[in-house]
DNA sequence: AGCAATCTTGACTTTTTTGTACAGATTAAT
DNA sequence: ATTAATCTGTACAAAAAAGTCAAGATTGCT
């Protein structure tokens, strides 16, 4: 229940493109956000493939978002670099060695890791790139203006 | 931002040793979940150096609980299983190969984040062995009862 | 004491994820 | 046409996670 390297970079590579308005090479996004030009490389792959950016070649090219960044959901965007916390298929691929979930009757465990995934995709289904490109005070205001955070007091 | 096989499978073997009254042997477990048993021991074993349950060896040993479900907290037992989706040194660790964080002053991504961990940890942390030993329907309306998802509907 | 059932530990193998390397294709400018 | 800057794709290497194995230690029973 980690985030993945992919996410984590994934993302900052597309605010990073997102806050610039023209295109950005895979030498400027490297530097910017410290990582290798190679991995770089690899993830604006993923996010080219998934059709949140798009890319132009040869000399004078570049990334540049495919879209506005108000219609890029974020929820999008994290399926893409990682995958759903509870697969839909969880319980098939994790019922060890047995045919069925040995847990498909009484499976309160299953329903524990659903309302959090409903919790977080209440977030992220609601969150755009363009909410991620305001500054961070303005980004906490937002969150808190998200349902089912009212009565929490979340960022210290 | 997936589940652990050490996630899934821990606190099934918890909820597993929470149903039944006395203890359950390393074979008696794997049987059960449908893991190997030589998993099962090494999921078992992180769950008795967290201190969630006790074991008796020798012949008549097995496992328990090492204090009241209702006193086990499932969010620590995911910390104990996976660790937490964004841990407080995760900007450090992930500045690449820059001294530090490249979004420090300006990081909407780590605001995001955030707000996802409080959610989840909102759920986690109020969330007891004790519920996750009620069966599927009545832990559905529990669920439903937890603060900041009166207006979802989420267990189709 | 001897035996069988049981947990304990560390090392090992396999699989997945992360990250790198490099050759190839495309484009703009000259 | 040539060149230099750029993206693209595949294969490879390294690291982490998942899962297995075998030898050892403990306990109850006879």
């Amino acid at each position: 229940m980690k985030l993945t390297s992919n996410e984590e970079y994934g993302l900052r590579c597309l605010v990073r493109i997102g806050l610039t308005g023209s295109s950005l090479t895979i030498p400027e996004i490297s530097k910017a956000e410290g990582v290798s030009p190679a991995y770089a490389a690899k993830i604006l792959r993923i996010l080219r493939r998934a059709g949140f950016i798009k890319a132009a070649r040869g000399k004078e090219g570049g990334y540049m978002l495919a879209r506005p960044a108000d219609r890029i959901v974020i929820g999008d965007v994290i399926d893409a670099l990682g995958g759903r916390l509870f697969e839909t298929d969880f319980c098939s691929q994790h019922s060890g060695q047995q045919s069925v979930c040995t847990h498909s009757v009484d499976c309160s465990v299953r329903s524990l890791w659903r309302t959090v995934q409903v919790l977080v995709d209440q977030v992220l289904s609601k969150t755009t790139l363009q909410d991620l490109l305001r500054n961070e005070q303005e980004m906490n205001s937002w969150v808190r203006s998200l349902p089912g955070t009212s009565r929490l007091s979340m960022i210290q």
